[in-house]
DNA sequence: TAAATAGTGTCTATAAGACATTATCAT
DNA sequence: ATGATAATGTCTTATAGACACTATTTA
């Protein structure tokens, strides 16, 4: 099996292992989470019952690519696929994975406040929680260490998901299908932790083009809100400023 | 060597091949350019005597980390190594390396333009050359198709540069040391393919405190222009807007 | 009509773009 | 003086922020 051709052809490196991990947030009773799972309890695997990141290994044989490694995790424990997914970063040392050398390709995903049942699906459901970010810091209001680096994974989305949230159209990807400008302005304002000017903040989404009107209006007790859709859900919109402050 | 309890801990997962890319940028006469080098000739070698992005395998003895990685590769290649790095992306799938399931970590840097013996260091220092970036284009000059992926790694890093000098100070890390505004506004220029307005790109760097005054001006056969230096060239400063049009 | 939120309008502040003007050097 | 580029100033324009005001619903 190994003709020394082929050894000639495989470099003789030492493989890291090659993971991938989801930072997957939603908008859930007025709070930014991120959704976390317990790793099982067997003392032979690293970090035992410490809560981790959704991912793991690439499965050379499943996976075509690492995009689609990403969907394939983010589906397994949220049941959604069309949601908003883009790559974070990847984060590679000799020592974040007590099994050796190892590399993780972390994505970072927006999706819509998921009802009880789609997270519930998957077997080990326990294991799976929504743990509130920090308004004031870039990290989960749980002291409790996280599996791996993924503390620092954790971070660095919030981070990310934060200063974009400043300029682009990424929070409409928090919200439902259709919308009030209200429930798109409070989605801004949970994401940045501040309140927005509800006046500039219209002209700007309008101004943008990012939306359009749909037939149908949301009420309470109040006046009806009119509601609207993405103009187009593929691709976020950029503003070009970013949002001021209260 | 693999007790029960070791094939356990070790996932069963056939494990991708880990490598790094750089994208080196600079500008030089005039123009952004990106270091290439050239594959080898073997016939066992994919790619042979395509031109591709300086990189390859992690080596797990020698690499703490990506970043060390990078910054092996980019001193290997340049001699250089307090120049502005940044992490790009990852690219990795079942088909992008014919030996087998690949992943790449892909920087990106900007060094100031290296005199003509930092870059002949090395060995094969025939097979490396800079290629020129197309004003129009995010895309190298020349027609060659690269090895592997990498012009699509090509096209995402000069997206990525194009898009954040918009709003960033990064092209100071494509001058020297000390530079006139004049100099800095050059490289925006170059690098965005287009004038800017020296006025309000004056105020506009003032504004940010992004450089300090040093002793000493550079003069031609006219008025001499003033010499800056970065106030702190650890991280890039952010404008609060884009520059516009001309 | 009162309460509540939706939606609009007006004024101001800020910063960029256009472009003219002044400054300082070599020849 | 002339030519060249550095550096600054003035005026206009675009957009955000503050905040008041109007609109439309239910109770």
């Amino acid at each position: 099996m190994k003709s020394p051709a082929r050894t000639r052809k495989i470099p003789k490196f030492d493989r890291p292992l090659t993971t991938v991990d989801v930072v997957i947030f939603a908008v859930i009773n007025d709070a930014l989470r991120v959704l976390l799972v317990k790793r099982m309890a067997q003392p032979d695997e690293p970090f035992p019952e410490h809560w981790a990141l959704p991912g793991g290994f690439v499965d050379t044989s499943l996976d075509r690519s690492l995009e689609a490694c990403a969907l394939r995790k983010l589906r397994e424990k949220t049941g959604m696929s069309r949601v908003y997914l883009e790559q974070l970063g990847s984060w590679g040392s000799r020592d974040r994975d007590p099994r050796g050398w190892s590399a993780t390709h972390a994505y970072f995903s927006l999706i819509p406040a998921p009802s009880y049942d789609d997270v519930v699906a998957g077997a080990n459901s326990a294991d799976v929680a929504w743990f509130k970010v920090s308004d004031r810091r870039a990290e989960i209001e749980s002291k409790m260490p996280m599996a791996f680096d993924h503390g620092s994974i954790v971070t660095a989305a919030i981070e990310r998901l934060r200063s974009k949230v400043e300029y682009t159209s990424l929070p409409a990807y928090l919200v439902d299908k259709e919308f009030t400008l209200s429930e798109l302005q409070r989605a801004y304002e949970i994401v940045l932790g501040r309140p927005l000017d509800k006046s500039s903040f219209r002209t700007r989404v309008l101004a943008a083009d990012l939306v359009v009107e749909v037939l149908g209006v949301r009420g309470g007790q109040n006046r009806p809100a009119q509601l609207y859709r993405l103009r187009s859900s593929a691709n976020p919109v950029f503003f070009p400023r970013t949002f001021r402050s209260a």
